[in-house]
DNA sequence: GCTGGACCTTA
DNA sequence: GTAAGGTCCAGCA
């Protein structure tokens, strides 16, 4: 058995599309926009096979047009199918392309499926003394399955499973598994469009087959049958043969089987590489150097490869050798040990690289250092602390480096005093006006940098924000920047402090070397970064929104987080009180309408107690997950005939509102301080907002009167402040006005219209004064929908209007705001040609799936491609404003700080002799931020907390 | 202890 | 229909 040579015949879609869905949460998405997922799962699938079972034999087989024959026999076979997702057909010709690489057969035969394909030349290896493996997760080729011939199934979670003879018999109950083409003809495949036999599933199937042994004799005894069942199978004789014609495996395919072309050989590494480079698929490319390493041919090469780095490293002892003992002076020059990085299958790390980095110890040695860095005139740098929380973590050193492959560590003492006077040396670095710094989230150094009060000043480049201009959809993390544009995988964290929990070391608990190693990394691979972005800021044209807007906003965040807000802790708690009593009412009464006690914040028990128990509904909604829906739409509907759901949507309404308000907030004032400082995430939203969290303040409830309550507890300073709230009135709908330069609203705005009222009386023709209530909420329905991207379904969903009143509506709108329709084609025009869309100012959003030929999905980046202009120029000028206004309060010498900012409004604590001032100072800056055809408007609000400044 | 889903809050 | 973050539960290790 063992000398029996082995055929492995791979189903290609079968395994890409089952990659793609196993990534489908978290698609693969390159730095190039390119959705990878179908050919990483794919490669993996196909490597792990060979890796596993290093098969003498293998080919991939595709599908090609069709199958001819079962589309002749029946018109609707796999008509249904869903359209085939835009990342698999994008990865055909990769897939292909690498096979040929690696030199693997391709088998397509035009109008054959890969069944039908593999089927054939199993078959035919069976007869050479061959044993076939067929690799798909498909039960369809259970009828295949001989003394040689298996299949190879992937399981879920990992791992294969081969069902021989003995398998299918047991899996699909039958004697023989040809068997298996009756048991899919009676039950039918509704991906495949086998329609089977009327009323029959998995169930029934089994149990006729092992009555009557096939669909033939099935059809011969239907007198047998008793009610429903005879009758339906005896009407349905014609479609049992035909789905059981469907369902069978051809097996006279003109395809040859030649032993040598099917033998495994070697790759064609370096063709491989590339295209994996391409890709960016760097794990991927060492388990495909890993599974070929121990072929002699292949192996040789890439030790090759991997001596020519031996040879050259730096290793971590040498490392230590040259920076130990005296601290020698800057001259070192490790030009000569810099090996060409060429193309190693491993990612580069410290260890494969050559690096030169010392740690600086005090005295005379940290005067010759900083003598050398403010010789410079651009430094990376990277701040090490004892924590993530910049307002309490303490300086444990910081890095710096101006050379790649080079850099210095200077460690602080852990004597605040000490500590204080280290920095104190530092300072003239950190203030001067000439020296360019870079860092990777700079926001966090300034912020440490401050608590020792030291002003970061000069020109600033953070890679972070370099990268969010970039490819504002990508993460931006360090790590993952380094591997994308580097191909570098840094020390990571873990390794230097440990998992999270238990026994995780502070900073300043690890060695100094590994200390030194692990920081100035940081700032090398910052340095190189940065380098990278420079050029590619330019070309994307965003320089000047990186310059102008987003560097000097950094340090205005920084400075409202350090901040804070004043928050009236007791009034929160006695909120809670309050709220915990009106819970527990509630609760009495949903137990007592329930007839028992149960989790009223769990949607499973919830939905249980509704529709299993009160049987409120006949046909209750299900989620995704099988679950009853309970969510609001679904409930609100039921609530005016059932006074359990009245009661548990107000029990929701509340326990959110202590949960996530009223009792986590005051958990949030930072001792220190004793004021609730949230981070501002300057990064993550993709068409330019910001983002708060720990905890979120753009979120506080306002809407429901009960919510609003906790507004009240933002507070000013103290008896000497007051807070000032000021917005943009309907910022979104006077940039759509003045981008699409539609006259009649742009007109509407100039007269200081209400512009719902103005757009009610102009759509439904009526003069303004006659616009009913209704008339105008409908209105400013359509106005928001504009925004979004309108669909008449979308907006008869948010409206008491049907389908055909909404699309009417529409109609009418964009009759009457010509120019806003022509507006909106033209974005998706724009986006169709360019892969992208902008912000006034220039800020791109590349939407990949604008071309797609899945409507779905294209609809959505159509919607994106309205949106993303109009939300980011929003946050673009609010951004303007927020700047301006920063520089003018440090100009000015004002005692009032900039706390907020909600999307289109900012929050101040004001000085109260500085009011007038810096009410007349935030108007005009807000409003005149940017100049637009349409006038901003902003309105004022002060009072003695953030309900009342409204 | 971690993760995904459902739900809910804002602009 | 756009853009976010937080809390809870349930299932898994």
């Amino acid at each position: 058995m063992s000398d029996q040579k082995r055929l492995f015949l791979v189903d290609a879609y079968a395994l890409i599309f089952r990659g793609y869905y196993a990534f489908i949460k978290n698609p693969r998405i390159n730095s190039k926009g390119v959705d990878t997922s179908a050919i990483m799962g794919f490669m993996n699938s196909l490597l792990d096979v060979i890796k596993r079972e290093r098969p003498d034999h293998l080919a991939v087989c595709f599908d090609k047009g069709g199958s001819a024959d079962r589309v002749e026999m029946f018109e609707a076979y796999k008509a249904n199918r869903d359209e085939t997702p835009e990342a698999i057909k994008i990865a055909v010709p990769y897939i292909q392309d690498i096979l040929k690489a690696m030199h693997i057969p391709i088998m397509v035969k035009d109008g054959f499926e890969a069944d039908d394909v593999i089927g054939t030349l199993s078959k035919q290896a069976e007869k050479e003394g061959y044993k076939t493996f067929m690799v798909t997760p498909d039960k369809d080729f259970a009828q295949l399955v001989s003394e040689n011939i298996f299949m190879y199934r992937p399981v879920f979670g990992g791992g294969y499973e081969t069902w021989g003879i003995d398998e299918v018999k047991a899996k699909f109950e039958v004697e023989d598994p040809l068997q298996v083409i009756d048991f899919l003809g009676m039950m039918g495949d509704s991906s495949d469009n086998i329609p089977g036999l009327p009323g029959v599933g998995e169930k029934t199937a089994k149990k006729l087959l092992a009555q009557y042994g096939s669909m033939e004799n099935l059809l011969a005894n239907t007198h047998e049958l008793k009610g429903k069942m005879k009758e339906k199978i005896e009407g349905a004789k014609e479609l049992g043969l035909l789905s059981k014609k469907l369902a069978t495996i051809m097996l006279d395919v003109p395809v040859v089987f030649d032993a040598k072309d099917f033998e495994l050989n070697h790759p064609d590494i370096p063709k491989v590489t590339e295209i994996f480079q391409e890709l960016e698929f760097r794990q991927l490319l060492s388990n495909f150097e890993k599974t070929f390493a121990s072929n002699d041919e292949t192996a040789s090469v890439s030790n090759g490869k991997a001596s020519a780095v031996t040879e050259t490293k730096t290793t971590p002892k040498e490392v230590k050798a040259a920076g130990a003992g005296q601290f020698s002076l800057f001259g070192a020059d490790i030009s000569s040990a810099e090996a060409k990085t060429e193309t190693t299958f491993e990612r580069k790390t410290a260890e494969t690289t050559p690096h030169f980095y010392q740690s600086v110890a005090s005295g005379m040695a940290t005067k010759l250092f900083i003598k050398n860095l403010m010789s410079q005139s651009s430094v990376c740098f990277d701040t090490e602390t004892t924590g993530l929380n910049p307002i309490t973590a303490e300086l444990v050193g910081i890095s710096f480096s101006w050379e790649i492959g080079k850099g210095f560590y200077v460690p602080f003492p852990e004597n605040r005093d000490e500590a204080q006077e280290l920095i104190e040396q530092l300072r003239p670095f950190f203030e001067s006006e000439a020296i360019q710094k870079i860092g990777q989230n700079l926001k966090y150094d300034i912020k440490v940098l401050a608590k020792y009060k030291i002003t970061v000043k000069g020109k600033l480049f953070d890679t972070m924000l370099a990268h969010y201009l970039i490819n504002p959809d990508m993460r931006h993390n360090m790590d993952v920047l380094a591997e994308t544009y580097l191909n570098y995988s840094p020390i990571s964290i873990e390794e230097l402090i440990g998992k999270k929990g238990k026994n995780q070391l502070s900073m300043r608990e690890v060695a100094l070397e590994k200390q030194t190693e692990y920081a100035v990394e940081d700032a090398d691979i910052t340095l190189q970064l940065k380098e990278h972005f420079e050029k590619e800021l330019g070309e994307a044209n965003t320089q000047k929104l990186f310059d102008d807007i987003e560097i000097p906003l950094l340090r205005v965040l920084a400075a409202m987080e350090l901040e804070g807000i004043n928050l009236d802790e007791a009034f929160l708690n006695s909120l809670s009180e309050e709220l915990d009593n009106d819970i527990k009412t509630l609760e009495t009464k949903i137990y007592a309408e329930a007839g028992e006690a149960f989790n009223i914040a769990s949607p499973k028990q919830l939905g249980d107690i509704l529709f299993d128990k009160l049987k409120l509904v006949d046909k209750p909604k299900k989620t995704k997950t099988g679950q009853y829906a309970t969510g609001e739409e679904i409930l609100s509907y039921l609530a005016k005939d059932h006074a359990i759901v009245r009661h548990v949507l107000d029990y929701r309404g509340l326990a959110k509102l202590k949960s996530t308000y009223v009792d986590a907030l005051p958990t949030q004032v930072e001792p220190s301080t004793g004021r609730v400082h949230t981070d501002y995430m300057q990064t993550v939203a993709a068409t330019g907002r910001l983002s708060s969290n720990n905890p979120n303040l753009q979120n506080i409830p306002i809407r429901t009167e009960r919510g609003r309550q906790v507004r009240k507890a933002f507070i000013p300073r103290n008896d000497d402040y007051v807070l000032l709230a000021a917005d943009y009135s309907q910022i979104e709908l006077r940039i759509i006005a003045a981008l699409s330069k539609e006259e009649t609203m742009i007109e509407a705005f100039k007269n200081g219209e209400d512009i719902h009222a103005s757009t009610a009386s102009k759509v439904f023709n009526i003069p303004l004064a006659e616009v009913t209530r209704e008339q105008r909420s409908n209105a400013k329905t359509v106005n928001f929908g504009i925004i979004y991207g309108v669909s008449a379904f979308g907006l008869s969903n948010q409206t008491d209007l049907s389908r055909s009143e909404s699309k009417d509506l529409i109609d009418t709108y964009y009759a009457t705001y010509p120019k806003l329709r022509r507006y909106i084609s033209e974005q998706i025009d724009f986006a169709r040609e360019n892969g992208y869309v902008q912000t006034v100012l220039g800020r791109r959003r590349y939407l990949n799936d604008i071309n797609s030929r899945n409507a779905v999905v294209r609809g959505a980046a159509e919607r994106n491609a309205v949106n993303a202009p109009i939300q980011g120029s929003a946050a673009d000028i609010i951004k303007i404003a927020m700047i301006r206004i920063y520089d003018k309060l440090i100009a000015g010498n004002f005692k009032t700080k900039m706390l907020l900012q909600v999307h289109d409004e900012l929050v101040f604590d004001v000085h109260k002799p500085e009011l007038e001032a810096i009410k007349t100072l935030v108007k005009t800056e807000m409003e005149n931020a940017y100049k637009l055809d349409v006038p901003l408007v902003v309105d004022l609000g002060v009072g003695n907390d953030w309900l009342e400044a409204h």
